[in-house]
RNA sequence: GCUCCCGUAGCUCAGCUGGACAGAGCAUCGGAUUUCUAAUCCGAUGGUCGCAGGUUCGAAUCCUGCCGGGAGCGCCA
């Protein structure tokens, strides 16, 4: 059988509809008739708060309206008992039989009884997009590890996912970098650590320009040459770019993160003329002080420009030609950005324009909240940048500090193999769990935690799990928990399966809110529902039955924290 | 000057499309291991949800103002 989930659209369905059969007026009226799932146990396990807001459009007595609603609604089989309290709240009591068979087909399914939403829609999704010749660091963080975590969430949920590493390989910067280069690079070094090199070739070249002023137009000229396409400056520029992503495969290797495209902006050079003529064309675009520029008052907008004075293209224009040739080549219901918060002015604009264009698909900015350092922002010219490499070296060593502690016994190779899941893990998870919108300074001791919420708590529930299955083989070989039925005794087993129904609850509400610590929130409760069960309840000293409904309960946590963790880019190593 | 975001326990943060006495983690104090991984669990302490108004049966959540912090606002990306 196939249970009717998620469980909480299923309820919410089950009392619209009788609602808006009872009271038709009010099927356009803004009733919140969700079911969500109760706020304290004594409220049963959802609730229903409809009836307050229905009563004052009715001008009615809201307990009546909750009695009427129910006795409207009839009886659902997954619910046992309903209830009116307070004012009208109307809570609803799953009724454990239906839990315990819900669970059976649930189990044994690797997805959880998560739907595929997304089949058939595509999204682009531009996230993590480094600046060439610059190093990774823990500012990059968040875009990638957000963005990932968002892309591996729309592909589980059956969305085609294009992931674009919308790269910074273009743009002024470079005729600085050209020039320098050719001035004051050592090749030896170059080759050995490209990025570094770079960053000392730029300051030095930038420093140059401030003091020099044929210097500047110097690079100004190189810049030229490289848009033109001078085949040297064009070399150069190219070894820039490849040296750079060596460099960072480097890091996404170890995060885990992977793109369907890496495109930078200097891929849609050869488009910006044509949009120019298309906003021309469409008389979108006038020229002001010498500048092009689009006039978005009426949207309570400053104006974009779009083409310099010089003649030059900016990244409005080229983030308006990467929206048209996304629309173009791949037809996507949405296009996600995941940025700072520094650049939501600019989308607004960019999005603007686009819609003036005609484009259609959704067009969504997720941004966060920038990260700072206890003493302010940091920057490459006060050199207090703290680099990726260096937080991901630090994570790995601490979680193998405490590996070594924790698990002697284990060869050296899985001691690394695990202080690299748990250190990673650790530093992913300290950005997911936060609201990204938040403003968030950097500690070491915050990105670093490995004790209470965070990633190894997870993981560390998962290995425990890992480690009853093995000892279950063990002792009752010729028993198998997988055919025995789920049966919820104790008043923590049942709470811990009604929590293991909401996982595609979960994961829904993260991918509509663009917020992957919705789901970190859910998998860390489920954690301590979990712990709590596995230190109260004995399950393989537990009677037949009763010991595989147990295991086998386990099972379907372990399966819910390995998937949601995965979908965090979070990987769960069968020890820790 | 205008726009956006943030201000919740000593510290770090959830909760914010309004719901029933405000939740975690860390820290502090006290407990739990002859048994399935103690990277765990249980208990205690700890909050005028920045301030002041307003809307509502009900506000941390919505509106207005103020205070404090951050970011952005035409030729950088």
């Amino acid at each position: 059988m196939t249970a009717p989930l998620p469980l909480s659209t299923e309820l919410s369905r089950w009392l619209r509809e009788a609602a808006w059969m009872r009271w038709p007026e009010l099927k356009d009226r803004d009733v919140p008739w969700d079911v969500v799932p109760a706020t304290r146990p004594e409220f049963g396990d959802y609730q229903c708060n409809a009836a307050m807001s229905a009563a004052k459009l009715l001008r009615r007595a809201p307990r009546d309206l909750a009695a009427e609603l129910l006795a409207a609604a009839g009886s659902h089989p997954a619910v046992g008992h309903v209830d009116i309290a307070g004012p009208g709240f109307i809570n609803l009591t799953l009724n454990t039989a239906w839990v315990e068979l819900a669970l059976d087909s649930l189990s044994a399914d690797p997805r959880l009884g998560t739907p595929r939403p997304g089949e058939g829609q595509t999204i682009v999704m531009d996230y993590s997009s480094p600046n060439v010749a610059k190093p990774m660091h823990i500012g990059h963080i968040r875009s990638t590890v957000i963005g990932n975590a968002l892309d591996r969430i729309h592909r589980f949920l059956g969305y085609r996912v294009i992931a674009d590493n919308h790269l910074g390989d273009w743009g002024t910067q470079f005729g600085l970098l050209l020039l320098g280069f050719r001035e004051f690079s050592n090749l030896t070094a170059y080759e050995a650590e490209p990025i570094e090199e770079l960053e000392r070739v730029y300051v030095l070249s930038y420093q140059r320009s401030q003091e020099d002023p044929a210097w500047l137009e110097a690079a100004r000229a190189e810049l030229v040459k490289l848009q033109q396409g001078d085949p040297a400056a064009r070399a150069l520029w190219r070894s820039f770019v490849d040296h750079s992503l060596r460099e960072f495969d480097k890091i996404y290797q170890r995060l885990g993160v992977q793109f369907d495209l890496v495109r930078g902006e200097s891929w849609y050079n050869d488009r910006l003329p044509g949009v120019i003529q298309r906003l021309l064309d469409l008389g979108l675009a006038r020229e002001s002080e010498g500048a092009l520029i689009v006039d978005l008052s009426d949207e309570g907008l400053p104006p974009c420009i779009v083409r310099k004075r010089d003649g030059g293209y900016n990244y409005a224009t080229t983030d308006i030609a990467t929206v048209l040739a996304r629309c173009e080549e791949f037809a996507p219901s949405s296009i996600i950005y995941v940025t700072d918060e520094r650049q939501q002015l600019h989308f607004r604009q960019i999005f603007a324009i686009a819609r003036r264009l005609g484009v259609q698909c959704e067009l969504r900015h997720v941004w966060f909240g920038l990260m700072r350092l206890p003493e302010g922002t940091f920057s490459t010219r006060q050199g207090n940048v703290i680099k990726l490499e260096r937080l991901l070296d630090e994570a790995e060593k601490r979680a193998l500090e405490i590996v070594r502690a924790n698990s002697p016994d284990l060869p050296e190779e899985q001691q690394r193999a695990i202080a690299r899941a748990v250190g990673i893990g650790a530093v992913k998870y300290a950005d997911l769990s936060q609201n990204p919108q938040s403003l968030v300074v950097f500690t070491w001791e915050k990105a670093l935690a490995m004790d209470g919420n965070s990633a190894p708590y997870l993981q560390y529930a998962c290995a425990r799990i890992a480690s009853v299955l093995d000892k279950y083989a063990e002792r009752f070989p010729d028993r198998d928990w997988a055919r025995a039925p789920i049966r919820l005794q104790e008043p923590i087993e049942r709470e811990l399966g009604v929590r293991l129904l909401q996982f595609a609850e979960a994961v829904l509400q993260a991918a509509a809110a663009c917020r992957p610590n919705l789901l970190t929130d859910y998998l860390y409760n489920l954690s301590q529902v979990y712990s709590r069960f596995y230190q109260t309840v004995p399950f393989l000293r537990a009677p037949d039955g009763v010991r595989e409904s147990r295991v086998r309960l386990s099972a379907g946590v372990a399966q819910a924290l390995r998937t949601g963790l995965s979908l965090l880019g979070i990987e769960t190593p069968s020890r820790i």
